[in-house]
DNA sequence: ATACATGATTTAGA
DNA sequence: TCTAAATCATGTAT
């Protein structure tokens, strides 16, 4: 249920619209390379298509062929003759009656719905927006998305870098459009001026003929900001896909977490404040701290010889903090008066060494000394330690059975006793006189 | 390559 | 909604 840190398919759906993110992703691959070819092949084709051979403009870097030379004189004997102006004129009229420089004159393009998304969510994912922030919004949407969890700063940082990756090879394609379309239609307007020598061109036709030309652009920078935006989204979801993968927890985490488990091993069923608590020191979620108690206990009861070994270390270690907490306490009561016991608002312990933390833990649970009794609480860290002692003395004698943390805290039908019990209650010092059979699987 | 460990998910029950 | 139990899927040690 709310196992799932980052949501089964919490990513992808962003452009849900687009499709499943595979097909994006092959739609991609093949599509990425090919904007930086684009322009090149706009520029020679594009002057084709109108009516006089736009390479009768002879481009200022190449020399003109045979055939442009007698074009060229063509031209010019044309523009000299002493019958030009008046051709000029019936042209002129001409076109007036054919209504040829009207038509489509008044095609003003409204704002293309989907070139709006497109540019609205490039500047969501942070691409086409502001230089710096840039897809720290995206990111952070991915974290929360996740969890929120902040062990991910590998991740995170691969995360931004191919963001800023596409975001690089987009302005440049941008740039690179911009640059093509800006050439181009100065060569347009350039022929345009040229060939207004000789037939009539009014500057309706020219604006005409710009807005063609940025329309075709435009069109082709849309298919740029489409693959953009696939790419983003195909790495947001690789991203999130990558952040559901199981992943071991740091070994601080597990040490936590076993410290916690080990020393409420009467009632392992941390309350929510102590699992968010535990969540926090782990750098892992609620609901991981959830799974893994979920995880633990049912493998501690399947097989509790397996874990034996395991429970006497936490237990040493509990027992070294309980050491310091008894002497910590014991100096407390002959120095402080004892009513005054070393206590924060929450109860909690203050230890002198790197062991106060699991102890802090400990009292969120609440089952360690409830209404902060720091005496009862002290009482159960002796019992832990008399029963360490106790357990090392014989611990020689090799048999499993004869182990700190003997199954006693599971009830005959294999669960753990009432809920309710704190652990600091059943002292762990009980022994192995209860009754399990199950350390088998 | 394999077995084992472990985090996540699913299912069913209370 | 929480948990137990089973199971899946991946990480890790050999």
């Amino acid at each position: 249920m709310g196992g799932s840190p980052a949501g089964p398919g919490a990513g992808g759906q962003v452009l849900g619209k687009g499709g499943p993110p595979r097909k994006l992703c092959r739609a991609v691959t093949a599509r990425w390379p090919q904007p930086a070819g684009r322009p090149r092949r706009a520029r020679s084709p594009g002057g084709g298509r109108t009516q006089e051979p736009f390479h009768a403009v002879a481009s200022p870097g190449s020399p003109p062929s045979a055939l442009d030379r007698g074009s060229l004189r063509r031209k010019h004997a044309l523009n000299c003759h002493r019958m030009k102006p008046a051709l000029f004129s019936v042209l002129c009229e001409i076109k007036e009656k054919t209504g040829l420089s009207i038509r489509g004159a008044q095609e003003e393009d409204p704002p293309d719905p989907q070139l709006m998304r497109l540019d609205n969510m490039l500047l969501a994912e942070g691409v086409s927006g502001p230089e710096k922030g840039g897809g720290s919004a995206a990111a952070a949407a991915a974290a929360a998305a996740s969890g929120g969890s902040s062990d991910n700063s590998i991740e995170h940082s691969d995360y931004r870098a191919k963001l800023t990756q596409i975001r690089q090879i987009y302005h440049t394609e941008l740039e690179k459009y911009e640059q093509a379309c800006n050439e181009f239609t100065t060569h347009v307007m350039n022929l345009l001026r040229e060939q207004s020598r000789t037939r009539p061109i009014s500057p309706k036709e020219i604006e005409r003929m710009v807005g063609i030309i940025h329309r075709k652009f435009s069109s082709i920078q849309m298919q740029l900001k489409q693959s953009t935006c696939e790419a983003v989204m195909i790495l947001r979801s690789r991203f999130l896909d990558a952040r559901r993968k199981r992943r071991n927890f740091s070994k601080q985490a597990t040490e936590i977490l076993n410290e916690y488990f080990y020393s409420h091993l009467s009632n392992p069923y941390p309350s929510e404040e102590a699992k968010e608590e535990l969540a926090k020191k782990c750098s892992i979620t609620v609901s991981q701290v959830s799974n893994w108690f979920g995880n633990k206990r049912i493998r501690y009861k399947k097989n509790i010889g397996k874990f034996q070994e395991e429970a006497n270390l936490y237990a040493a270690k509990t027992a070294v903090t309980a050491a310091h907490a008894v002497a910590a306490a014991v100096q407390n009561n002959q120095t402080n008066s004892p009513t005054t016991p070393n206590s924060g608002s929450s109860g909690s312990f203050n230890l002198p060494n790197s062991g106060d933390m699991f102890m802090n833990m400990q009292s969120l649970n609440g089952d360690s000394y409830q209404g902060s009794q720091v005496g009862a609480n002290v009482q159960s860290q002796v019992d832990t330690l008399r029963h360490v002692i106790n357990q090392t003395g014989g611990y020689s004698d090799g048999l499993g059975g004869n182990s700190l943390y003997s199954p006693h805290n599971l009830n005959a039908n294999g669960g753990w006793q009432d809920a309710t019990t704190p652990s600091s209650v059943t002292s762990p010092t009980e022994g192995p006189g209860s009754v399990h059979s199950d350390t088998s699987n």
